[in-house]
DNA sequence: ACATTAAGTGGTG
DNA sequence: CACCACTTAATGT
């Protein structure tokens, strides 16, 4: 957990609960609440102008959602989207604030937080930027294995559907089907029953 | 049995 | 590559 959950209820958090593809947040509202996830997954994310949906980011157990938005005033620029039954803690954003004035301590683990997320968007801007789908894919794979402790081959299953891995990747699925493939051949990934191994 | 969803394939621009 | 059409396999109701 980020912030110690305790913590969070003491000042006033409430435990909220998500089925699956239900919206914590809608993109342009105007942020009010700390977000944790206890348990469950979520992804961030927005469609272009042609209706795609693109995802910005994907959260787990123990992270945040979009805390940085607390610190500047601005609106939501994604949406947040249960990707399974979830359980939140969320809190107001003036208590967020008195906690963190409280306690130092969760005060520069959230700055860690958020500095280590930035980081990554950094990586994964670096991959999205190339033309090549193989190297999209590629960093976009290395993305998640570097949250992941073991960094063996092929001991990260993506936990994925072809067209998930399209909408963060920026390509389209037969696209991704075709590169995961040729990845495979190469050794650079391992495919057993559908589900890839990296 | 029929509808739905995801993976996979072929071909075109 | 993207886009379109279509097959196949697995699930679900």
């Amino acid at each position: 957990m980020l912030i110690d959950t305790q913590l969070l209820l003491e000042y006033g958090g409430i435990l909220q609960n998500f089925d699956t593809n239900e919206y914590i947040f809608h993109s342009d509202e105007t942020p009010k609440f700390y977000y944790q996830l206890i348990s469950g997954d979520i992804k961030l994310n927005y469609n272009d102008e042609d209706g795609r949906e693109l995802i910005q980011s994907l959260l787990t157990n123990g992270e945040s959602v979009c805390e940085l938005l607390l610190f500047i005033d601005e609106k939501y620029p994604v949406n947040a989207v249960a990707m399974s039954k979830c359980e939140i803690l969320k809190l107001p954003k003036d208590k967020f604030m008195e906690l963190l004035s409280a306690y130092p301590q969760a005060k520069s683990d959230v700055l860690q937080y958020i500095s280590k997320t930035l980081y990554q968007k950094f990586i994964m801007m670096q991959n999205l930027a190339s033309p090549s789908a193989e190297i999209r894919i590629k960093g976009t794979l290395k993305y998640f294995k570097s949250f992941s402790a073991d960094k063996s081959p092929y001991s990260l299953e993506i936990k994925l559907t072809r067209q998930q891995f399209a909408s963060i990747s920026g390509l389209r699925v037969e696209t991704v089907i075709r590169c995961l493939k040729k990845l495979e051949k190469s050794g650079f990934v391992k495919i057993e029953g559908g589900k890839v191994y990296y």
